[in-house]
DNA sequence: CTAATACCCTACTAAAATAATAGGCTTTAT
DNA sequence: ATAAAGCCTATTATTTTAGTAGGGTATTAG
């Protein structure tokens, strides 16, 4: 049940990208000095969050990456959504077609509960609300923290 | 975050034992049948299960595993605990000193909310729940689900 | 007593997922 | 033109997961 580098990485990524959102875009180089993370690994999951319509990359001289929307119009479940794939604990409760009787097994409310209550918290929270709680805590640093 | 094997074998060997709690203790091999899972390696589940004073075995002839508490005195979050370790997303949530600055990361947070969500649906939940719903939904055939 | 039964313990291995690394290609501002 | 910057595909090393294997030890029915 952990998140793998993707998610760490990915939603660190992510919040410093709201930081920095007025800025325009950030250099892929730069945000992975600031993450303290290879560029060329930090790539690859930007391309996830790309192809999830999160991000914005801009080609040539001076391009970079941007968020794609507003930081308050991305929320995290999105992130980790596009990084992890579903935050369900097992398969069948995204699709309960790969598990022969899921509607009579009693542990399958379980991981869809599970499920749920991960959901919510990832869906009440935005991008800005993360940039915001930043900002409050103090110095931004984003290398320091997920581990 | 997926959950694994463990997990989920575990957590329905237990609703197992729950379930045939009054019948006395079951044989490895008979709850490795109707998990429909191999007993060698069941076997390695409840070691830690047993490890965390959640079942307990009877050696010797006419033995077996029963649980170790009353279906309704042993809450999901042991189980998955004993399983699968904690349920944190990250480990600075547990361990902050892991990382350098914990009080002034923004992610940090959100790690700690998901860690909170998960705990409180499965803090919420005993064995004897789960026992209770498997017969309110029916036919018990604990082979079908948990993928 | 003792043989059958059943859990206990340690080591090993195959397969899958994760975490990168590498390098060339394409686009764009100047 | 050309340097800067993202884009794309392939490969590899490491770690974790999942499962196998096999002998050891305790218990009890008969």
């Amino acid at each position: 049940m952990k998140l793998s580098t993707r998610g760490r990485y990915g939603v660190r990524a992510m919040i410093d990208m709201a930081i920095h959102y007025t800025q325009g875009p950030s250099l892929l180089r730069e945000i992975a000095e600031r993450l303290q993370v290879s560029s060329k690994y930090l790539e690859h999951l930007i391309t996830s969050l790309k192809a999830a319509g999160l991000v914005r990359g801009i080609r040539g001289a001076h391009g970079g990456y941007i968020l794609a929307k507003h930081p308050k119009d991305i929320r995290l479940t999105e992130i980790v959504q596009a990084l992890e794939g579903s935050v369900a604990p097992v398969d069948c409760v995204d699709d309960p077609q790969i598990c022969n009787q899921a509607d009579v097994c009693a542990a399958h409310d379980l991981w869809a509960r599970m499920k749920d209550s991960i959901c919510s918290v990832l869906e009440s929270l935005t991008l800005a609300d993360m940039a915001q709680r930043q900002k409050e805590k103090g110095e931004y640093n984003p290398s320091m923290c997920g581990v």
